[in-house]
RNA sequence: GGCUCUGUAGCUCAGUUGGUAGAGCGAACGACUGAAAAUCGUUAGGUCCGCGGAUCGAUGCCGCGCGGAGCCA
């Protein structure tokens, strides 16, 4: 029996609906529960419309943590979002509520559902280590990792700048060999029930297409102007959001709006693959196909079977 | 009707002085340990518009069609 439940899968696929159905079904069987947010967009205050955030009045009166705490400007990572994740989770269980965990940020449920320690960072070593890759590209970022970290540069491709200076900036730090891959069976942190949705990817695709449209008709472009001011522009994150990135750049006439909602639709489209190949490694994921009209019946009989309440 | 340009991967286009072809984007799949809505990797796609001619050999040259664009009447 688990006392945590995680809905998880790719953008679009309904999770957030699901998540309140479940919620109100534990509600029926005398338990209480409240959810949890795992979309790293949704942190974001002010940032609505285009992150697909429910809004106040369809939440049917369940309690929902981690959403607008975040401000436009603020950095977000995911070893910040561990701490304050589990925190919340255990507080919750704490009084008798059952935590639901639902979004589909990747890294961000893997690091409150497995035993994940983020290794060290350090800030100024970090910021070095960006500029020596923008100025000497990555692969002589690699070979100084292949010194450095034979293994660990044997797992990292030598083009993908990024992972490379995290890497030599923990082994750095730690002074540890990195092992910098995934264990093949995470290990959960807490015993957990986990759902994902999803379905064909043509039929999802088509979803995430008119879901880019309705974006815009029901005023994305007004919401990311009214953001300009509060400094979307400079948040290292929020500015990188699918959608809202498009929108800034139709404001400044770069692109058209056809072109934004053509280019946002793509961009999530190609996201949401990405997360399913995060989440396909997962063997503990119950998949359910959301087109499934007893999708719903079959989450709360697996709640019912797996969920100790209280 | 005449002249000119044009037809190559799903899309936009390179290219082969004649030896059956590539890129970018897209797609499918994958990696992922403090930006993850990030950052990257792999793979699959082509009767090179059609037919005929010359050639050992045509996507390329010649001819005739067909489709597209522009200019002139």
């Amino acid at each position: 029996m688990t006392r945590l439940i995680a809905i998880v899968g790719p953008t679009g696929a309904g999770k957030s609906d699901l998540a309140l159905d479940i919620a109100q079904h534990i509600t029926k069987l005398g338990g209480q529960a409240e959810i949890v947010n795992c979309d790293s967009m949704q942190f974001y205050r002010g940032m609505d419309i285009g992150t697909a955030k429910l809004p106040q009045v369809e939440r049917r009166g369940v309690q929902h943590h981690l959403l607008d705490w975040l401000e436009i400007t603020d950095e977000s990572t995911a070893a910040d979002y561990q701490t304050v994740a589990r925190a919340k989770i255990e507080e919750l269980q704490s009084r008798g509520v059952t935590p639901i965990i639902c979004g589909g940020s990747m890294l961000y449920a893997a690091a409150i559902l497995n035993t994940f320690e983020f290794p060290a960072r350090d800030e100024d070593l970090r910021a070095g280590l960006e500029a020596e890759l923008l100025e000497l590209g990555p692969n002589e970022m690699h070979r100084r990792l292949q010194a450095l970290d034979p293994i660990a540069a044997s797992r990292i491709d030598p083009l993908n700048g990024r992972r490379v200076v995290r890497a030599i900036e923990i082994v750095t730090v730690t002074g540890q060999p990195f092992a910098a891959s995934l264990p093949d069976t995470p290990e959960s942190w807490q015993p957990v029930l986990e759902i994902g949705l999803n379905s064909e990817r043509a039929h999802l695709v088509e979803r995430l297409n008119t879901r880019a449209a309705k974006m815009w008709a029901t005023g994305l472009l007004a919401e990311v102007e009214s953001l300009i001011p509060l400094g979307i522009r400079d948040g290292k994150t929020s500015s990188r959001a699918i959608g809202y990135a498009q929108a800034l750049a139709q404001l400044d006439g770069l692109i058209t709006q056809d072109e934004a909602i053509e280019q946002t639709a793509l961009l999530t489209a190609r996201y949401a693959r990405r997360q399913m190949s995060w989440f396909r490694r997962d063997a503990r994921i119950n998949w359910l196909d959301y087109q499934d009209p007893k999708a719903t019946a079959s989450a709360l009989a697996l709640v019912e079977s797996q969920v100790s309440l209280g």
